[in-house]
Order: C-alpha cells, then sequence, then structure tokens
DNA sequence: ACCCTAACTACCGATGCGTAAAGTAGCCCG
DNA sequence: CGGGCTACTTTACGCATCGGTAGTTAGGGT
C-alpha cells in the first residue's frame, strides 16, 4: 500500500479498458449485488466518480462487462468452429477446445458470465447468450447429423450443459491433467463421453422424423 | 384481496413450515439480494417480525431453504439409485429419473438451489451440495464400470452437468415431449447420449490406471 | 503561464435488515 | 362462559450500506 499512485492523467479509452478490466474482477468474486462500486474503483486504482465517468450506472458497467466477454467467448469459438464442409467429429472437438480454452485462459470472465450474472436483471441477458451458443452446438450437431434443426436442441442443452459440468470440475478440482495443453484434454474426454451417444442419435430419433423438416 | 385472514393462531412447527414455503418461493422468484424479508411475510400472510421469530436472520432463513431442498433432492435421487448389486445402466436412468421427477414437481426449489444460490454467501454451500450430488454419480459410473473412482470424477461432473443442461432446456423451454411421463423421457435422452461413451470408456482409460486403485 | 478537464474528497438520499414497544385477539382451561 | 396466557400484529425507528452526485483540486499539453 506504499504506492501513492499520485494521480496521473490517462486517455479516456485506456481508463475505460482498466476500469472494464477491474469491474470484470470484481464482479466475479463479489457477484453484482456482492460487488460495491467503490470495490471496483480501488480495484482499479481510482476513485468512485472516475468509475461513474466511464462505465455509467452500476448496471450500465455489469452490462458491458457482460457484453465484452460474451463476445470474446463467442468469437473464440465460432472462428475455432470451422467451415461446415468440414468433418463433424472434428468441428465439434475445435470448437470445444476454443471453448475450454477461453475458460482457462479468462477465469474470472467466465464466472462473471455464468455464475453471477444467472440471477438478478441480467438472467435474461445471459440466457440470450447461452441460446446463442447452443444454437451454434445444434447447428453443429444437426449440420453433422444431417437431422432437423428442431430435433437436435434439447440434445445441444445436454451438450453444452456437460461442457459447463466438465469445465466447472476443471476449474475447481486441484487435479492436474497429464496433458501438455489441458484444452486439448478436455475437449478430448468430452468428444469421448458424448461423441457415441449423439453419433447413435440417427437411428434412435430419424425413423420418427422428416429430416427435411428444417426449421 | 378480500380474503382478510382473520388472524389465526398456529402450533410453531406449523408456522415455521408456512414461512419456509413462502420464503422458497420469494427467493426463487426475486433471488437473495432481490427477495426482501418484507416480501417473505407478505407471501406467507404474515407479519414481519414473525418472519424473524420462526425463520432467523435472512441469511439463517436462506439457509434453511437451501438445506431443506437440498436435502428432499438427495433423498429422493439416492433412494431411487437402489442397491449396488443391480445392473449399472438401469440404476443411472433411475436416478435421473427420480432427478428430473424432483425438479419438475418442485420447480422453485430446484431454482433456489442452484440459480439464486449459486452467487453470494452461500456459494460454498451449494458447491458442497453439487459435491454430494456428484458424489452419487460417480459411485455410480465407478461401481458400473468396475473403474477406479478418482479415474472417474470428471466424467461424473460431465454426467452432472449434462443433466443440468437438459433440465434447463425441459424447464425454459415450451416444447413438450410426447411421452406421457416426461421424467422418463429426460432419462432416457440423456441415457442415449452419454450411455454408449461411458460405456466405451472402459477401453479408453483402464488401460492406463491400476484397476484396484480405490480412493 | 494558462486553461481544459481528468480526478478526488466529501456528501446526500434511499433502501432494507433487524428490533423494540405496545396493543389485540385466538384458544385452552376451569 | 369468562379469564388469562401468549402468539401475533402494528408501528416506528436505529443503523449500516451503498448508489449516485456536487463542488474542488491538480496534471499536462500547448
Amino acid at each position: 500500500m506504499t504506492s501513492e499512485t499520485p494521480r496521473r492523467r490517462l486517455a479516456p479509452e485506456v481508463r475505460r479498458r482498466q476500469v472494464l478490466d477491474a469491474a470484470v474482477a470484481v464482479f466475479s468474486e463479489e457477484g453484482f449485488h456482492g460487488a460495491s462500486m467503490e470495490a471496483v474503483a480501488a480495484r482499479a486504482g481510482v476513485s468512485k466518480p472516475l468509475v461513474y465517468a466511464h462505465g455509467g450506472s452500476k448496471e450500465e458497467l455489469f452490462a458491458a462487462c457482460l457484453h465484452r466477454e460474451a463476445d470474446r467467448l463467442l468469437r473464440s469459438v465460432q472462428s475455432a468452429a470451422g467451415e461446415p464442409g468440414d468433418e463433424p467429429l472434428v468441428r465439434l472437438r475445435r470448437a470445444l477446445r476454443a471453448f475450454f480454452h477461453a475458460l482457462t485462459s479468462r477465469r474470472d470472465g467466465w464466472t462473471v458470465l455464468w455464475r453471477q450474472a444467472s440471477t438478478g436483471p441480467f438472467a435474461g441477458e445471459v440466457d440470450a447468450l447461452r441460446r446463442r451458443i447452443v444454437d451454434q452446438a445444434a447447428d453443429l450437431v444437426a449440420g453433422g447429423l444431417g437431422l432437423p434443426r428442431g430435433a437436435v436442441v434439447p440434445y445441444a442443452h445436454t451438450l453444452v450443459g456437460a461442457a459447463e459440468g466438465l469445465a466447472q470440475w476443471w476449474l475447481t478440482s486441484d487435479d492436474a491433467l497429464d496433458r501438455t495443453d489441458p484444452a486439448d484434454a478436455l475437449a478430448d474426454m468430452l468428444v469421448g463421453v458424448v461423441g457415441p451417444g449423439l453419433a447413435a442419435l440417427t437411428d434412435t430419433i430419424a425413423p420418427s422424423t422428416a429430416v427435411s423438416d428444417q426449421r
């Protein structure tokens, strides 16, 4: 606490980034209600009014954190999935790998998104984000198996939930994976568990539904 | 609002139950911070001091809700799983069926448990509950496949996450299942997805681990 | 040296937990 | 049927926390 930073003037853009980073950190630790604007200010090494100047109200600030992290996550997963022409299970594995990689490299962003935001005034926004991810998964599965999109939606939810569960284990347990790339290992585990079941899905539900029924 | 309940005297035990029911309802709708003690009192048709008399402080009240719902859920899943001697996949399917049934029949209890409590001062307690459920799943999987318990823990997390994801879809989407028993259908779907993968697990990780290494 | 504006200190008002005090009425018992 | 024990209500308030802002200070480019 000897660092009596003597009040530096910074460009608005830089300050805004600082404040947002601090907000993500604090929100991820304390939650939306638990975090105080003063805590955010302290974490950013800055005074409270400055947080208001750059982040707006508390809700606006939280929403900004949410959107930034959500965009990051979605973009990386989406770009990793690659072109629709590729092998389905390969695409799925790549997407999962990107997902786990994003989580591990940005832990607190993940926490803000899925744990803290699920309650309160942002449940709707988080559900929307989750829906976008589930939609990606549904596209992947439907495209890979040649099944109607509507029929695979519950399975997409299952898949995303499974990824969340595995991620939770990975982020909270202190067990180590004996692989050089943890995200790789996690993606392999998940594909190993759900891969066969998904592949067998064609026989399970295809007979009862028209394949051409694209929603 | 014409129901001017004319002030009934009740046994403490009954009142306590009333207050707890109201608390679960309000907490599930508004979250821990969003709910006010006065709202709980109003929902129970009772005055605020009485809520304090029977429920203690807000945190104690919430914790009581948490524990009651958690115990209910765990007990029903545990008893449904049945004896270790039975067929592994059958046990798993029974447990999942009980899980989904508990969710559907006690929606707000579920909401309190998993959505509202995951943040704030109760994250630890919810993690403990989740761990107990994961432990049950791990026992089921390890026992069924004859694998060391330590090796299946991540897969148990995956399984529980998958169940959560499917449950979320079932509780939020308005799609209907064309089965007489939704819990049955959900359990079937989940077993269909993860069953083959779990069964194949023996070949995947058994060679690299001693089977007798029970933790 | 000047002035714009980033940044700070200090404060207000609202909200909500928790409780105290005083009165009212249900229900058991004689 | 009547009296009293006590569960319950009403009302009011203390107190802490925290979101948000008004007025002041000082950094640094020109």
